[in-house]
DNA sequence: CGGGCTGTTGACTC
DNA sequence: AGAGTCAACAGCCC
């Protein structure tokens, strides 16, 4: 569930709170989130000193004076910072610093820390394929890059190496917003139905990201974001009245996700 | 108690 | 290339 507004949110807050620290040690709990050996790993990093902190999709890109440590959080979990020597029930990866606070990383499911060295970012598997930030894009790239595809619309929407940052979360209320239906084939788009849905992208990415992002999502010091269920119109809200036209709000099956649309506000064409 | 669902990503198949 | 399926793991809901 950490899409753009909730990962952006993140680097920001890493960046005021974390530059200048040093890696002391790693707790480890599961290794299957390495894509190097726990040896090669902390050889790489121990010692390094955090230069800063940025953020590209759904990844954090920590830029350290050894290289790259990337973190991606998979269906959700939270970084934490402790200061104060305690730790949350879960964790799964501990970052220690020099100065004794703790960077404590929790996945729900499945989660990513790669290290990559400073040359080869381009060349990480996942990271290098990323397309860039959506809120980075004009309207005129944007249209570019769309226009290049083919097939359905919401599953190019969710592929991240075409444009990085949007989840299944927060495209129910982008694609309502744009009035368009989450299968429909991308050719089949006009000049302003890529300018509504551009601005529906913008709308409801900005509106998270200056909430610090989504309520399920807890912040670095454990508090949750701004963005409330008050403000999801069509997500999760199968039986519901539209809030445009009060037609019922459908679940329905889109590939191997779930979407929920207007039936009468969005359209297959 | 158990089955179904969820969210990210990549691998694999047709 | 597009579409479908599956696997990785945990927790919630009914």
């Amino acid at each position: 569930m950490p899409e753009l507004p909730e990962i952006t949110s993140r680097a920001r807050e890493m960046n005021k709170a974390l530059v200048g620290k040093t890696l002391a040690s790693f707790e480890i709990k599961q290794t299957q989130c390495l894509n190097v050996t726990e040896r090669v790993f902390k050889k790489a990093l121990l010692g390094a000193t955090i230069n800063q902190i940025s953020s590209k999709g759904k990844w954090l890109l920590v830029d350290t004076s050894q290289g790259w440590l990337l973190i991606n959080l998979g269906m959700g979990g939270e970084i934490l910072l402790k200061t104060d020597g305690t730790l949350p029930k879960k964790h799964r990866f501990i970052i220690g610093f020099s100065d004794g606070s703790q960077l404590v990383i929790n996945f729900w499911w499945f989660g990513y820390v790669h290290f990559a060295k400073h040359d080869q970012l381009q060349f990480h598997p996942i990271v290098g394929k990323l397309g860039p930030n959506i809120l980075d894009l004009t309207f005129p790239e944007f249209k570019s890059i769309l226009q290049k595809q083919r097939g359905r619309l919401k599953t190019n929407l969710l592929d991240q190496s075409k444009m990085a940052g949007i989840g299944n979360a927060y495209i129910h209320d982008i694609l309502f917003f744009a009035k368009l239906h989450p299968l429909c084939q991308i050719p089949k788009l006009d000049e302003s139905d890529m300018r509504s849905l551009f601005d529906a992208i913008h709308r409801e990415l900005r509106m998270s990201l200056d909430k610090g992002g989504a309520f399920y999502e807890l912040n670095l010091y454990g508090n949750p974001g701004g963005f409330t269920e008050k403000d999801i119109v069509i997500g999760y809200r199968d039986g519901k009245p539209c809030p445009v036209c009060s037609t019922p709000i459908q679940k329905v099956k889109t590939g191997s996700t779930s979407s929920f649309i207007c039936p009468d506000c969005q359209k297959l064409v």
